[in-house]
DNA sequence: AAAAGGTGTCTAATTTTTAGACGTTTTGCA
DNA sequence: TGCAAAACGTCTAAAAATTAGACACCTTTT
């Protein structure tokens, strides 16, 4: 009845949209550059965060990566937390990689608090950076009907009333019939 | 048009639902059991994790708290962890908070990846303590009627195709004339 | 320039939701 | 224990939403 399929294979794309890089680096930028291109459609890169959100209202970008360390000598990656809450600010939607100098825990959880999807420290290995990448946009891509994203949020409120049908249905803004309407269904 | 309100203020409960401890120190339990006493309707306590799951089937639980040192000795949290994750693959939707003898930055960062809703660090400061378990429970019945689900999804789901929405609407499972109806109401 | 795909709009048949009612069962509490 | 309030399950008829299909008109790709 429904129809599923991956958004991928959907609209025929053999690569992964468009990707913004941002890190201060010139060179890194050009070595992502080299390296991502077989794999985006479009490969933008900034060295100046700044731009970030002008760049993302002009074109439509599937996914960011971000450096967390950009004035030097600074390396608490503080700018990197503040761009990365601005990304998700404007862009919810957006999945942000986030790319630190060492593995730092305490910014990992800050981190993954402020939404990022993944992390990939420097020096980076070309093969997992790009698996990384792709894995975070093949989950993302997964498809969810809306009568899917119905029925778990129906299931989870009945949950939380302990299976008082009476007040998930008031909770859910619809009538008891209608609710048992949909359980019947779904 | 749609009634919203917080669950508490619906069911006019003056407290919060039933809790789960689970701790092998049998004086934390003691202790816990008075402290929560007042803000929770069940307190019910647990010294050996291995029964979680069996008592879990039989009461309705709203939230749990965990500790993650079982077995004297070992402290890399390992234990906590299973059954966070055991919690959890049986009952997503019911918060799990954990309690660790020491703040564990990687012990977090795992934690959190297995859906913790929140950590507690011994000793506990008993008012940061039931301020937080208050917290996850208000976050937690925060409404959400069927209709903003619907929506969110919808916008998700456009943002994803870039505002194709005949693709849009194929993915949602839905026709492209229901969706701009969804739209131009919502 | 042709082909393919997306948009916006329409119709008519079908399905779903709604408000409201009813008697029964369960729950909370005095 | 027993009463009252709440939840359940079921029904109706009116209102609303969804569906498949069609159409002319844009864009993009080739």
């Amino acid at each position: 009845m429904i129809f599923r399929q991956n958004l991928r294979t959907f609209a025929a794309m053999s690569k992964y949209g468009t990707i913004l890089i941002v890190d201060d680096n010139a060179a890194i930028l050009t070595a992502m550059r080299y390296l991502l291109d077989d794999t985006f459609e479009n490969v933008l890169t900034l060295e100046c965060p700044d731009d970030i959100l002008k760049l993302m209202t002009q074109q439509s970008i599937d996914i960011v990566l971000l450096d967390m360390n950009f004035t030097l000598g600074v390396n608490s990656g503080q700018e990197g937390l503040f761009w990365l809450r601005t990304i998700r600010k404007q862009h919810p939607e957006t999945p942000v990689v986030l790319l630190t100098a060492y593995a730092d825990v305490s910014l990992a959880v800050k981190g993954l608090k402020s939404g990022a999807a993944d992390f990939i420290t420097k020096p980076w290995d070309n093969d997992e950076l790009v698996r990384k990448l792709k894995d975070v946009l093949d989950m993302q891509n997964e498809i969810v009907s809306l009568d899917e994203v119905e029925r778990e949020h129906i299931r989870r409120t009945i949950d939380r009333c302990h299976g008082n049908l009476t007040q998930a249905a008031e909770l859910l803004g619809i009538t008891r019939q209608t609710l048992y309407n949909k359980m019947k269904r779904l």
